[in-house]
RNA sequence: CGGGAAGUAGCGCAGCUUGGUUAGCGCGCCUGGUUUGGGACCAGGAGGCCGCGGGUUCGAAUCCCGCCUUCCCGACCA
């Protein structure tokens, strides 16, 4: 009856690791064509709650949620030059449709700036139009070479916003807003994970923009995921999709656009930056599933016990559901514990002859002995106790592995296992090769203070480097 | 897309080297019973175009060729 561990432990081969997880926590499947991905109930329920927080900070941010077409005419991508060049690689093309061969190629959507440029000139006619604020959540096409589920398949769904002002300010300015307020709020307050905020390089720049921002977060691994992104597009959309205002002096002007994302591959910096050898661990604010209360045994006292209890927990607003004693008690705990729900209510026949039931942290494992009464009164904050200790516990692992360094030299040595920061003006183009040809590569740069650069052309700026999904 | 490994029941695998009756095992699943405080046990049962296509052969899971898919390592990306 010794439980041995049902998934890979992480120390001998984490990306098999990942692989259990999300098969036995009941995330996701290979879909039947390569690259794509079926997301199941489970998986789907943590990008539900993803998008509900996500979205209730875009809209906090003054943005609108719109729907634009999956099909997008070829010649749009064409239009700016630098976008066509660094997606076409990766496009679906449609070339023949209604029985007939289409007499212009239309492209399935890699994202929406082209289409959405195309309607912004449309409905902006004066400054009083401006700022426009648009946002939409979509599935988007982007052919991969390499999938992973989660993190890199080549349909996957995202939010992506899109918005135009009168002026460069503007448009930096609410760009970074929603990389703070938006991004990094949300995984910081709800996905537990710190990151690092900075800007892309120029050479990892999304194609057609000025200026693209990161918040870089920390696998358990040591490697680096890129879990969001905001662009300034500056005037090159507005000027490929002839997006222009009329300013109150009567001038026509054009606009400085901005576009930012996040998608399903958050899914998978959840498992990668709380999981454990059990399995998932989902933070509290995030987890679909809060509590699980757990009857030991099928039987009226137990099972009416449990129906109390979790009554009282959702009418203290926590997302609670009741196992009843069906099948072995150990089997049922494993189960939950891959699925990383957050705490867990045990109620037995024992517990209950002294009024008491078990609670059961899933990070720490601790046991806590409550009073029947005192579940529904105890148990949010207790919710609250476990999301900080994440977010600290993920802290405390970042910091532990990023390393200030003096040589690329020794930025690869520290990459093997983690971050390093050293000076951007210690890497010129061979240094940045040596870094690449090891799969180490620049994640973002950072200003000394770890604020946000405005530009890669500000002196003494650091970069951080790593491995990276 | 390049280099490597692998596809046999839902999952994990054996069988292939040296072709030969009805293709096995563990877990899971179904039925019945006993169980139930950390992956329970007994008995019975269901489930396979052996990845797909072609070839060699009297005969192919097994040998040969092509394709597809998955995993690992690279280049590309959210």
């Amino acid at each position: 009856m010794a439980s041995q561990s049902v998934l890979t432990p992480q120390a001998e081969d984490f990306p098999r690791w990942y692989q259990d997880v999300v098969a036995k926590a009941e995330m996701a499947d290979n879909g039947p064509v390569r690259g794509t991905m079926v997301i199941r109930p489970y998986g789907y329920a943590i990008w539900e709650r993803i998008q509900a927080e996500i979205d209730a900070r875009i809209k906090q941010a003054g943005a609108q949620n719109a729907y634009f077409p999956l099909f997008i005419p070829q010649s749009y991508l064409s239009k700016e030059a630098e976008h066509v060049e660094g997606f076409s690689p990766e496009l679906a093309v449609v070339t023949h449709a209604g029985g007939e061969e289409l007499a212009e190629p239309i492209v399935v959507r890699p994202t929406s700036e082209t289409v959405i440029g195309e309607f912004m000139a449309k409905w902006i006619q004066s400054y009083r139009d401006l700022p426009l604020l648009l946002n939409q959540w979509a599935n988007v096409v982007r052919w991969e070479l390499r999938p992973r589920l989660f993190l890199r398949s080549s349909e996957f769904l995202w939010q992506e916003g899109h918005t135009a002002h009168a002026t460069y300010e503007d448009a930096a300015a609410y760009a970074m807003k929603i990389h703070l307020e938006v991004y990094n709020d949300f995984l910081n307050e709800v996905l537990a994970v710190p990151t690092f905020l900075g800007i892309k390089p120029p050479r990892e720049r999304f194609a057609g923009a000025i200026n693209t921002m990161t918040c870089e977060g920390m696998m358990r691994d040591g490697k680096a995921l890129q879990m969001a992104t905001s662009h300034e597009l500056g005037q090159n959309f507005a000027k490929a999709f002839d997006i222009y205002y009329q300013s109150e002096e009567g001038q026509a002007a054009l606009c400085h656009t901005t576009s930012w994302g996040s998608s399903t591959r958050l899914v998978g910096g959840l498992i990668m930056a709380h999981g454990d050898d059990r399995g998932l661990v989902v933070p509290p604010r995030l987890a679909p599933i809060q509590v699980v209360v757990i009857a030991v045994r099928d039987e009226p006292t137990v099972n009416e016990a449990c129906e109390r209890i979790l009554a009282s927990l959702k009418s203290a607003g926590v997302r609670a559901v009741l196992d009843r004693g069906r099948g072995s008690f150990g089997r049922r705990l494993t189960d939950w514990e891959i699925k990383g729900v957050p705490l867990r209510v045990e109620v037995g026949p024992r517990d209950l002859a002294e009024g008491v039931v078990t609670v059961v942290r899933r990070d720490s494992a601790e046991k806590i002995t409550l009073a029947l009464e005192a579940v529904a009164p105890q148990v949010p904050a207790l919710l609250e106790t476990v999301q900080a200790e994440l977010l600290r516990g993920a802290r405390d692992h970042r910091d532990a592995n990023t390393c200030d360094v003096p040589s690329v030299v020794e930025a690869i040595d520290v990459a093997q296992t983690g971050f390093a920061r050293l000076s951007w003006d210690l890497v010129g183009d061979s240094e940045e090769a040596e870094m690449n040809s090891q799969a180490v590569t620049i994640r973002c740069l950072v200003r000394a203070d770890g604020s946000i650069p405005a530009s890669d052309l500000e002196e003494d700026l650091l970069c951080i480097v790593a491995k990276a999904y």
